[in-house]
Formats: structure tokens, C-alpha cells, sequence
RNA sequence: GUGGGCGUGGCUCAGGUGGUUAGAGCACUGGGUUGUGGCCCCAGAGGUCGAGGGUUCGAGUCCCUCCGCUCACCCCA
């Protein structure tokens, strides 16, 4: 009986991989011109380390990780996102002693036991960017744009980049708790959802989708009313700044975020071709989120962006350059062995040869050959090898003729070589 | 955790009101060309019809249970 795959865990077979290395190609490409460099760190860490960054009473670590006591009797769990683990790592060796501005990425698996859907993964994939030791608005906008950039790099369009501020430590209590009584007032109007948030996460009803809950909340408390001064200057100098970049933007005042740690600027980036998980971007700044894990008290801002929702976007058009394919046919015991010494030498030259394993006919292998996308094939057989020559063949023209091969590999790749325009 | 839709060869799907050996296209292998790809033609191989139980002389088809996939809610990248 075969085992079958984890729900939520999927395979990426070998097309769909293809897409991945380009995405990863573009994003590295994009980070390098903004400055950031990679940091790989461990998929599990302390379970305590993401309860305090993203919050104890999150729905993430309240229910959604992979959390088991390993054989020494400690709680771990797979990372549910990637800020934290950066964090951790930027705090224990300490990477602000060489210096205070740090500017982190990182790509690869998260985990958060969710019911699957489109978009939407048990293990997904994230490229992550922070910016840690800048308070300066600027990095906000620098941040947003750098994302923005990182998906028209990839030729995707008709994506929507919303900021919101939620404030800070200083601004947003007040704007919770004036918030949750008014919701008080409003229960019987409301969704049973958005009644069950007033208690546990009253910033979420902002962004309810439900129609009746839109009309009950006539009147309520708007948070950018409550922002204080910094906050406020912080917020305009962040549009002033993204408009100079000349990103196009939205502010919506009622799009809140997941994880406790995100303060003052956060954002969203959308896209409507991708079904009811509809970002496809988002991150923010978390001031506070350093210190609290044990650091210095340095600011950071930071995204990350969906790899699978990513791959959704890119969709099939994307044409990614193929190497050129080379296949050596061979008929006959003694060809076969010669066709591999050649395909051999070809390969150490850094051409991708292929051979026929199973003595198949040469119909079969030229079906082969023109299958895999071979550019030209070369026909080893008993006729050639008794006039020392191999016969070559171009498989777009369908031209074909005779080269000399008097058991002499290195000249017949020379030869290959010059046809197929490298060096070998 | 909740709800809708769907499970038939590797893939995409046909299979009125239950009836004999479950079909097609694509892909695969061989042949038509005793050594030549794509197009065409012929042949072949490949399926416990998601699983288990029930009704029936008889179930891919009807009933129940479970499992899986998928979309949506919740939540989020």
C-alpha cells in the first residue's frame, strides 16, 4: 500500500520547480540591489520564542502551530513565520555590535496547521526581508517598494499596496479599549464572529467582510483619529516618501494585522486573481519587538511575501530560457558504450547529454530525443563506427550528415561544441 | 473547527431511470519505414470505478459510514 502525503504539504514537481527557481532568482536579484543579504536560520525554534513575538492569544499560537516536546523534554515548533526566528538569531550573536542597521532575507518553509485552500498551504513558503536599527520612515517606504518591485520584476501586474498605521504602544491601548465598548453597544447588529472579536481581538472587526456588520458600525471610533503626533507625522512622511518612489498606493484605515508585534506602518499588497487569500504581500514595523525578545531596543520593519501565491500570479506565461539538450543515440552494444563516454564528456563540459538506457529502437529514441527538447542528436551505430564516422543530426532543420570519428571523443566534442555555439 | 462541490487507467474526463467482457482523448510501448523525432494510421500495455458496509438475482450507478481532494468561512503570506 502506498503511503500517501500529508494534507497540506505539497509536492512541487518539476515544472512547477522550474517557476520556483526563477521567482527565487528575481527575489535575490532584487534584494541584492536594495542592500539585503541572506540569513538562513533553523525551521524549528523554542515554541516560547513565537509565543511572546507573535502573542500568546493569537489565533497563529493559540491554534494554528506545530508544536511537540522532543526527546529531551523540550517544546518546540515549526517556525509559523519567519520574523522571529531572524530576531532571535540577530539578537544572540550580536550581529548590532558590527552594526546597528541590518538588512536581513530569508526564503523558505513556514508551518501553521490551517484547513488548506487555494493559496493557502500547511507548509508554505515565504521570502522574508527585515530591516532592523531604522526608525526612519524612509526604510517603511523603501520596504513597501522593494516588494513592489520584487513583483513587477516577475511580471506580475494588477496588484493593490494598502498601508495602514496601527499606531504604537503610546496611541492604540486607548483606540482598543474606546473601540471595544463601543462594540459593546452594538453586539445584537453584529456577526457572531465579530461578537466573539469584540472580546478576543476587537481591531478585527475592522476588516469584517460581512454586510450587516459593515452597517452596525455606523459611528465607530476611526483609528487614524486616534494616532498621537509621532504616529501621524510617521504615516505622511511614509506616503511622502513612497510617492517619491512613485509606487501607486492605497491607505485603508481598517486593514489590522494577525500578529500583536506590528506597530505604526503596516501593508498589504493584493491581488483580486487570487481567490478569497487575497494577499499575495504584507508586513510592517514592530518597534517594541526587539527589545521584548530580549535585544537592544532597535526598531525593524519587515514583509514577507508568498511564494505559492506567487507561483498563482506568474501563472504559465512565464517563458524561462531553456539550456540547450544534446541525446546520443546509439544502436548496438558496442555504440552504446561509446554513446555514453560521449554523453559522459559532454556532461563535464556542462552540456546536458542523454542517452537511451534500454537498448530501445532508434525510432523510439528519436521520439525520445525530439520529446525532451533535444536541439541536436547524435546517431551512433554499426554503419558509423565501421566508416569511423558519427552521424549528426540538427533537429530543428532535420538536416543531418556525417562527422569523422576515429574513436577520438575529445575532437568529435570539440566538434559538437562548435555546432552547438559553446565552449566545451 | 464549520459548510458547499468532487473522488472512474499516469493525466483530463464519458459512463439516461442499477443489467452481461467499464470506455475515449492525451501520455506510454511496439509496428507501418529490416537505422531516423514532430503529423498520420494500426496494435499493445495499463483500472480492486477512494475505502468499508448495506439493499438487490445483479451496484461505477441506490443507501449509510469513513477517508481524501477542492473551494469558502475562520485566520492569514
Amino acid at each position: 500500500m502506498p503511503i500517501p502525503g500529508i494534507r497540506g504539504f505539497k509536492d512541487i514537481l518539476p515544472e512547477e520547480a522550474k517557476r520556483w527557481q526563477h521567482i527565487e532568482k528575481v527575489a535575490r536579484d532584487v534584494f541584492r540591489c536594495f542592500g539585503f543579504k541572506e540569513i538562513r536560520i533553523p525551521i524549528l525554534e523554542k515554541t516560547e520564542l513565537f509565543a511572546r513575538s507573535i502573542g500568546e492569544t493569537t489565533d497563529i499560537v493559540e491554534k494554528e502551530m506545530y508544536t511537540f516536546v522532543d526527546r529531551s523534554g523540550e517544546s518546540l515548533t515549526l517556525r509559523p513565520e519567519a520574523t522571529a526566528s531572524i530576531l532571535r538569531a540577530f539578537i544572540e550573536h550580536g550581529l548590532y555590535a558590527q552594526d546597528k542597521i541590518q538588512k536581513l532575507y530569508t526564503i523558505g518553509p513556514m508551518f501553521r496547521h490551517e484547513r488548506p485552500q487555494k493559496g493557502r498551504y500547511r507548509q508554505f513558503h515565504q521570502i522574508n526581508a527585515e530591516a532592523i536599527g531604522l526608525d526612519s520612515p524612509t526604510i517603511d517606504a523603501e520596504l513597501m517598494t522593494m516588494a513592489m518591485h520584487i513583483l513587477s520584476a516577475l511580471g506580475i501586474s494588477g496588484v493593490e499596496l494598502q498601508i495602514n498605521s496601527l499606531g504604537c504602544s503610546h496611541c492604540r491601548p486607548q483606540f482598543r479599549q474606546d473601540l471595544q465598548s463601543f462594540l459593546g453597544t452594538r453586539q445584537a447588529g453584529l456577526c457572531p464572529d465579530c461578537q466573539r472579536r469584540t472580546v478576543s481581538n476587537p481591531l478585527r472587526v475592522l476588516d469584517c467582510k460581512v454586510e450587516r456588520c459593515r452597517a452596525a458600525l455606523e459611528g465607530m471610533p476611526s483609528l487614524s483619529e486616534y494616532l498621537c503626533p509621532d504616529c501621524k507625522t510617521h504615516l505622511h512622511a511614509v506616503e511622502r516618501q513612497i510617492q517619491l518612489f512613485g509606487v501607486p498606493y492605497i491607505i485603508n484605515p481598517l486593514m489590522v494585522r494577525g500578529l500583536d508585534y506590528y506597530t505604526r506602518t503596516t501593508f498589504e499588497i493584493t491581488s483580486l486573481a487570487l481567490g478569497a487569500q487575497s494577499a499575495v504581500a504584507a508586513g510592517g514595523r514592530y518597534d517594541g519587538l526587539i527589545k521584548e525578545l530580549g535585544g537592544p531596543e532597535l526598531s525593524g520593519m519587515g514583509f514577507a511575501i508568498g511564494m505559492e501565491r506567487l507561483s498563482l500570479l506568474i501563472g504559465d506565461l512565464q517563458k524561462i530560457e531553456e539550456e540547450p539538450i544534446l541525446f546520443v543515440a546509439a544502436m548496438g552494444e558496442k555504440a552504446c558504450v561509446i554513446a555514453a563516454r560521449i554523453a559522459h564528456r559532454l556532461r563535464l563540459a556542462g552540456i546536458q547529454a542523454e542517452i537511451d538506457y534500454e537498448g530501445h529502437s532508434l525510432k523510439s529514441q528519436m521520439r525520445r530525443a525530439g520529446k525532451i527538447g533535444a536541439s541536436l542528436v547524435l546517431i551512433v551505430g554499426d554503419d558509423e563506427l565501421a566508416r569511423n564516422s558519427i552521424t549528426m543530426r540538427d533537429m530543428k532543420s532535420s538536416r543531418q550528415w556525417a562527422v569523422d570519428f576515429n574513436n577520438d571523443i575529445e575532437a568529435l566534442v570539440l566538434c559538437i561544441g562548435e555546432e552547438m555555439g559553446r565552449f566545451v
